[in-house]
DNA sequence: TATTGTTATACTCTATAACTATA
DNA sequence: TATAGTTATAGAGTATAACAATA
């Protein structure tokens, strides 16, 4: 894809492109949605694909860098930073799994969970912000429709 | 954003996730979208951005490449290297703007409308196949959605 | 031989800043 | 001084291949 910059001030063409090529919509939508995600965690001191090993951690129990990277769908390559950083940050342990010393038990510590619940905090404001443009049905809708879309 | 990877054969924390952050939900469906598009135009001899110069000079005549970089949203910077594909496969023409020597007015020719009627048959069949997964009016529902977040 | 974590590398995408010629 | 087109460069994001340790 293309460079892509920042809306105008006016649109006379554009609207008609988006309603006539809903890829091309769905791509433009993404790279705002995303700098904003990626500004918003940022700003509060962790990045998107932080949040998301944390999150997934508390939601299933320890995992393997590999497992984490399968199911979040970051590559394994950028998982070691991840983990680097979070390991830094004291937010995840990284013990060797003794039915497999291949594999690391990537592991959420109390401090990692403190710091996934502070995340957590802003996420609704932050979505809420960013798709001020819908109604809350309208969300869901959509949350529904991409759901489908990716299954 | 972290680097993603292809979807994995059975998923089972990523669907809730999508869920919960319709956000990520849609920077992971426009990545599969954006890939799906990049390649399907490629195949067909034309990049996206060559197809979207194309097609606006199509509908709305001759333009300046600030005009077109406003309106499609691709950066000026890049729109030289598309302008210049398009000028040497013979699909545009840059004309100095008589009015404005600073600009050019970029003017599809014969064969450029010749090649965006043919780039535009694969169209429906690619979007067919990307969005397989939704009905008519699911894609249509989506494209509203998204068209409204982008206004 | 295959897999986990790791590192390195290349390649694309995007942002930014300059430069020229015009206004 | 500002704008249109151009060029160059730097920084992300992403893909790929290799390696050591282990299975």
């Amino acid at each position: 894809m293309p460079a892509r910059t920042s809306a105008p001030d006016r649109a006379t063409y554009f609207p008609q492109l988006a309603a006539e090529r809903p890829d091309i919509a769905l791509c433009r939508a993404s790279t705002v949605v995303a700098r904003a995600a990626e500004t918003a965690a940022h700003e509060h001191g962790i990045g998107v694909g932080q949040h998301l090993v944390l999150k997934m951690l508390a939601a299933v129990g320890p995992r393997s860098q590999q497992a984490l990277s399968e199911e979040l769908r970051i590559d394994r390559s950028v998982m070691v930073g991840i983990a680097d950083e979070l390991e830094r940050s004291g937010y995840i342990r990284r013990e060797r799994d003794p039915a497999d010393r291949r594999a690391y038990a990537v592991t959420l510590t109390a401090a990692g969970r403190r710091a996934l619940t502070q995340a957590e905090k802003y996420i609704p404001e932050f979505l809420d912000r960013t798709f001020a443009a819908l109604t809350t049905a309208e969300r869901d809708q959509l949350a529904a429709l991409l759901g489908k879309l990716l299954t």
